[in-house]
DNA sequence: TTGCAGATTAGAATAATTATAAATAACTTT
DNA sequence: AAAGTTATTTATAATTATTCTAATCTGCAA
């Protein structure tokens, strides 16, 4: 039941240390799963209301660094995090400009299938994103 | 070889006007393949001085509208913006943050194909837009 | 050619993110 | 357990990216 005890170990690791901003900032998205800044401010506004903007972009800043977080793709000029926990894809939805998480692992595996032996000059492919866009039915 | 030509009758068939601006942004954006709105400024600011961002992101708008350009889904907290003319996947770079440009029908067909007997409950999905995270090897 | 709806412009306003520098708190060493 | 070191947080200012506003201008239909 130990809440912290997880990222404390991944946070020591890196070399970062384990303040209750960065444990918050966790814990929300854990309970998001996808966020951008200001999302994460507002669902820690009532448990954390000294926390600035500032450092909950220099704590998803150093939690994309150490793996706990990946940077999210959108289309308007906004920054979103994932909680870096499993492969999945998104669905943009058009209509309401927000994101919803799509797993499929077949098709996740058809495609790392396919690229595995794939070679493009010039690069190292790290991973592969893949978006749905959709409108509502 | 009148350059405009194809640009003017796309506009007058969704009601826009052919502007000097219009077209220059166009072939701007023909020239650059994916761009964002300050990249299309500086691109234009010699045979254009009295464009203005403003107009830029105006008429990149208006052209998402009408179906000659596609919103680009991006990381950072910039809007990107591709010509529209094939369907294609891209590589983004992590060392450099830029984007390349990269085909692979048969990855793309493998997808759609996949994709065209799912349903996906509450959603249509109009697209599919795959990223390739990479590095320079 | 003229009128007018729509487009462009300059500039101000907003939104999102990053930088700065001082204050604070976590971890190490003692 | 206390002190020192250093990373982190904080408040604020600055920067970057985009959108809004209101005045002017222009493409194009009549």
């Amino acid at each position: 039941m130990e809440s912290g005890g997880e990222i404390r170990s991944i946070l020591k690791e890196k070399g970062l240390k384990a303040t209750p901003q960065r444990i918050a900032v966790y814990n929300s998205m854990l309970a998001l799963g996808h966020a951008s800044a200001d999302m994460v401010e507002a669902e820690l506004k009532k448990t954390c209301p000294s926390l600035t903007l500032a450092t909950i972009y220099n704590v998803l800043e150093s939690f994309v660094g150490c793996g706990l977080l990946k940077r999210r793709f959108s289309s308007n000029n906004k920054m979103y995090f994932d909680v870096n926990t499993y492969e999945h894809m998104h669905i943009y939805c058009e209509d309401t400009g927000s994101f919803v998480d799509y797993e499929d692992d077949t098709l996740m595996k058809l495609i790392e299938e396919y690229m595995k032996d794939k070679h493009i000059d010039g690069f190292d492919i790290k991973g592969i994103e893949v978006q749905l866009i959709g409108s509502r039915s």
